[in-house]
DNA sequence: GTTAAAGTGGAGGCATGCCTCCACCATAGT
DNA sequence: ACTATGGTGGAGGCATGCCTCCACTTTAAC
């Protein structure tokens, strides 16, 4: 565990090499975002060839850039874990308890993996793992800040809380705000007793 | 359906009809506790000829029984949910919320079917509409009447809730007793302010 | 403009799952 | 015990997904 610093941003979590060729790049690109779109909609076993196809590339150019499922997979979870990241350095400034239900907001946000997630968090590559500490190296001091304030309970880990974010927003809410409104009630149960 | 008892029991949700030859009995409840165990372990769409490896039964008595994998699927779930409608009945005695969190708890034991009750909720057919209702029968009143007794909060309705158990209990925990720690947190959001 | 290197994409082989069909077998009623 | 009826189970046709391979195309460096 390092020691975070005040504006130390981890180092970034890279999977695979972004191509230099202009064609090819534009492609990465093309399939990133409709991997993300199609492991949002069918979990994390989304058929590659209909990734390829709403990405407009032919299934080689798919395993030409990712050479199995597992690296395209891994780089939509690392972009959003990345990303994640950045935000929890911009909240360090907040005060504790918004600043955590913020970033857990984002991250239900920025998890557009939804369904696939409960894969991630088990996953024992070498990359979840790197995800998961990224994850946990942002957010956990998020939390730990909470509780010294004494606006969080004392007997819950950010391991806890992730999880069960996690599961709630696996969920499928059909009415909207619903979502919103369950992530609330199950947040007052974090908050700390008085 | 004759009407079982006396007292009130919900009339039971019936999928398909149990063979009454011995053998072929045999062989539909050898089916029904394979499918459990393959729909726990890979949710919705484990493979049926695997389902019927695990009888060990031949893949054409399976869909003798089940003509599609939604038959199967939903006899399952619905076992599940007869279950519970009885626990809620003998629930009825209990103290507002213990009896409504030990309904809840149940609920997560009884659903086998965690990975795929997300799609059980969604899921349109006629059987798991009825399989919702008799459910929400079920547990409606328990949520109800500790609202009532000023135990819970007023601002959340059934379906928010069993949402948010359904979530949690669909991910993973790695750890012992993890999963009830966190239903414990979530659950204390749910309590009344005071 | 030319050209070598990088990139493309889909045909095809393999695996797996779905479901039907039907020759054989077990049961229960006589 | 016998037999008709209901039950069995797996072979096989179809669909879909995975991944490899390579003849062709595009880029960018000169």
């Amino acid at each position: 565990m390092a020691e975070s610093t005040a504006t130390a941003a981890a180092a970034e979590i890279v999977v695979v090499q972004r191509p230099r060729r202009a064609d090819a790049a534009r492609n990465f690109d093309a399939l990133l975002a409709a991997a993300r779109e199609a492991f949002a909609e069918h979990g994390a076993d989304a058929s590659l060839e209909d990734i390829a196809r709403r990405a407009g590339v032919g299934i080689g150019t798919l395993y030409r850039n990712f050479p199995t499922r597992r690296h395209l997979f891994e780089s939509v979870y690392a972009e959003e874990v990345n990303a994640l990241a950045k935000v929890a350095v911009d909240l360090a400034a907040e005060p504790p308890w918004p600043a955590l239900t913020t970033w857990l907001r984002r991250f239900v946000e920025y998890t557009v993996t939804k369904k696939a997630i409960r894969d991630a968090l088990n996953g024992e590559s070498d990359i979840f793992l790197a995800c998961r500490e990224s994850l946990y190296e942002a957010g956990g001091p998020l939390l730990l800040r909470a509780q010294q304030a004494g606006e969080v309970r004392e007997d819950m880990s950010f391991d806890d809380l992730v999880r069960m974010i996690s599961g709630i927003t696996s969920i499928a809410f059909p009415e909207e705000g619903q979502r919103d409104r369950v992530l609330t009630i199950a947040l007052d149960g974090v908050r700390a007793r008085r």
